[in-house]
DNA sequence: CGATTTTGACCGGCGC
DNA sequence: GCGCCGGTCAAAATCG
């Protein structure tokens, strides 16, 4: 997939690494945070990469713990986690007219108990700008209509190991397009290859590769144009954005790694830069994660369910 | 030609 | 039991 700037988003990083059981520590469960009744004042910068909750909390300070990742306005945006365990996202987060409704220990207690949600999960909000630097090579294998949420959700697995059970969604916030809830799931069963995860830019679908579907609803065809035009104004805006990150923040490339990484070889730091910093004109990684602005004609295609 | 994406079909959990 | 929904599979298409 798109993955062409891994150094840039160290928090992103350090959820996944998180999941792979090395560097920072383990993804936290619901569970952990109940029993150590940890806090989320704490100071340091991983911890503010997770929301917890705490047992002395009101309904009103976990409301609001809720409400910070998907009131950008209000909280002004950087990349946040709400990790969880052994349950999904809760629906109240993609409807946030049900949230006022929405009590955490309903959800603890919400336990969906199958195979496929028995792993740890961890939520987390990102900018357009963090989406394209994950360091891991993730393969896409399904794109699925989300009800109530005019975005797609993609569904990647991990795609550097074969035995991997690493998986992750993505789907744009539908109070705010700009921005990517990104969900963890398992963890890497290997460690992370510098090399390997530095797939190639990827390039817009070619046409042949577009497809019309007519039998889409008439609202989706009418939003699909809307749609198409904010995500290209911006992937427009990213993309110059990423340039200037990739020529002014270098100092970066060592925030997301953990110790084993603090120190790439020469001949990584040399392909690293030789290939990461390319011309902005190469650069479409949207449809990682959105399923949208790489294919301008997505919208176009999703069938509503 | 291998890797990746797309997309319809399928499956299992859940609510009614 | 049935239908809805989210998640996954797998074949075909596409790319480099």
């Amino acid at each position: 997939m798109g993955e062409f700037t891994f150094f840039e988003d160290w928090d992103l990083q350090a959820i996944v690494r998180g999941c792979s059981g090395e560097g920072i520590p383990a993804v936290t469960t619901m569970e952990d945070n109940l029993q150590s009744n940890f806090s989320h004042s704490s100071s340091t910068e991983q911890d503010d990469l997770f929301f917890t909750y705490p047992e002395t909390t009101t309904v009103f300070d976990e409301l609001e713990e809720l409400y910070k990742p998907f009131y950008p306005v209000l909280h002004p945006l950087s990349t946040q986690t709400l990790v969880t365990s052994s349950m999904s996202v809760p629906k109240e987060v993609r409807e946030p007219e049900k949230l006022l409704n929405f009590q955490v220990s309903d959800e603890v207690k919400c336990k969906r108990s199958s195979k496929k949600n028995n792993y740890k999960r961890a939520v987390k909000q990102v900018t357009a700008d963090s989406l394209c630097s994950d360091t891991w090579s993730w393969r896409k294998y399904g794109q699925k209509p989300i009800k109530g949420s005019p975005y797609p959700r993609s569904y990647y697995r991990c795609s550097s190991s074969k035995g991997c059970s690493a998986r992750k969604q993505v789907e744009r916030s539908c109070l705010d397009p700009g921005v990517f809830i990104i969900t963890y799931t398992a963890e890497h069963n290997h460690p992370d290859n510098p090399i390997r995860r530095r797939n190639k830019l990827m390039l817009p679908a070619s046409p042949k590769r577009v497809k019309t579907n007519e039998s889409c609803s008439p609202n989706s065809k009418v939003d699909s144009e809307v749609i198409k035009t904010e995500e290209e104004d911006l992937l427009n805006q990213h993309l110059e954005e990423d340039v200037d990150a990739t020529n002014q923040e270098m100092p970066d490339i060592l925030m997301g790694m953990d110790a084993d990484d603090w120190f790439p070889s020469i001949e990584e730091l040399n392909g690293l830069f030789m290939q990461e910093v390319k011309p902005a004109s190469d650069c479409c990684f949207m449809d990682q994660f959105s399923g949208t602005l790489a294919d301008p004609e997505y919208s176009r295609s999703v069938k509503m369910s």
